[in-house]
DNA sequence: TAATTTTTATGACATTTGTCATATTGAAAA
DNA sequence: TTTTCAATATGACAAATGTCATAAAAATTA
């Protein structure tokens, strides 16, 4: 009987999740928690076979938590899932030895499949995620350029962005003008959302 | 038989839920979508006792669903299942007439009891809802302005907004600059940060 | 060291934005 | 039933934005 402990703070999902894994024989869910801070609380309490643990959570994030758990060399197998494949979160993860990573896109039964394959020893990632990785989108903007963003970002308009940089106008459009360039975008709005959704602005 | 149609794009949450639903004797899941053009397209052939639409989903959102749902006049009733408690979508879910509304925040047996409930002809809303529309802090945009600014937060340029909502070009420009002076700003990336902060925005 | 990239700057130009005045229609509120 | 507000439109104008060519010192990399 592999045990289980279920860390997702989306309700639904969690419920869902949780009934589901209840029905195999072999698996059986432990607790759960919507947040970091019980999860990790009540997963050194428990040492589950098994801590299933969502990324973006309350007060600790999922990785938090799987640092801990490798820190304090509990037994636990540490899944995370996850909704995008951030090569960030994943190298994150890799340093925290965790034993599975996968996607909130997969289905459900991928999950039942990992979980199993972990006990065995195995590591398994999602197959998007090494795509991702060889493909890695390393920032192409200098760091003029990212403070130049950054800043269009809080809706200063040029002179404001110049002044407080101390650049001149037209540097500052410049910069605005090679940054559209490098990300196939023609405003600033969607400069800043291609950097955004690359996690090279906040 | 209560037949039940799921287009929810996050394929995690959608294949929990359908196992989840089909193990219920009187539930069956006829199909399922991750986007909603398929899910439009199949719930019009199938026309299944009940249609769970999340609401963020490429293509068709849920409500665009719903809304074609409610003027073809399917007898399909529609619960909406969606992630935060905005007052703006419930409020064209309710112009839609749909049966139910809820969080992905809630237990999945809240799904299930949603659908038995729709089906003896009653509504049933999230209680979040009932707080959150309360405690509304009160929008002063108007519907196309949500519109417009909503266009102009995806970085599209006056012109593909103006094609987008079928107005004029000039017409986009004075919602903006009616937006910009109701929220005292001066440019679009102000005012959609202020918007994402009073949650008139997503 | 030589080659390349980054940081900074101008000037000129076309286009896009933002502001304002003004106007019509239809719906909602007083 | 006025009066107001929402939705839509034009035209005109000023200001901001985006593009391009060009340049040169400083820093980095090969």
């Amino acid at each position: 009987m592999i045990t289980i402990y279920l860390a997702e703070d989306q309700g639904m999902l969690n419920s869902a999740l949780s009934q589901l894994l209840e029905l195999e024989d072999d698996l059986h869910v432990v607790g759960t928690a919507t947040d970091g801070n019980t999860a990790w609380q009540e997963i050194s309490q428990l040492a589950p076979d098994v801590a299933i643990l969502d990324i973006e959570m309350p007060q600790l994030t999922g990785l938090d938590v799987a640092d801990h758990i490798h820190t304090a060399q509990l037994a636990t197998k540490v899944v995370i899932l996850t909704t995008f494949a951030q090569k960030a979160y994943f190298e994150r993860a890799v340093q925290a030895q965790v034993a599975g990573y996968l996607l909130k896109d997969s289905p459900s039964n991928d999950l039942v499949a990992a979980i199993r394959q972990v006990m065995t020893g195995k590591t398994t990632y999602a197959p998007e995620l090494v795509v991702n990785m060889l493909s890695a989108d390393s920032n192409p903007l200098t760091k003029r350029e990212l403070a130049v963003l950054t800043a269009a970002d809080e809706g200063k308009p040029t002179k404001e962005i110049a002044t407080s940089l101390f650049l001149s106008d037209g540097t500052v459009r410049n910069y605005l003008s090679s940054i559209f360039s490098k990300l196939g975008v023609h405003n600033r709005i969607e400069a800043v959302q291609i950097a955004k959704k690359n996690k090279w602005l906040k």
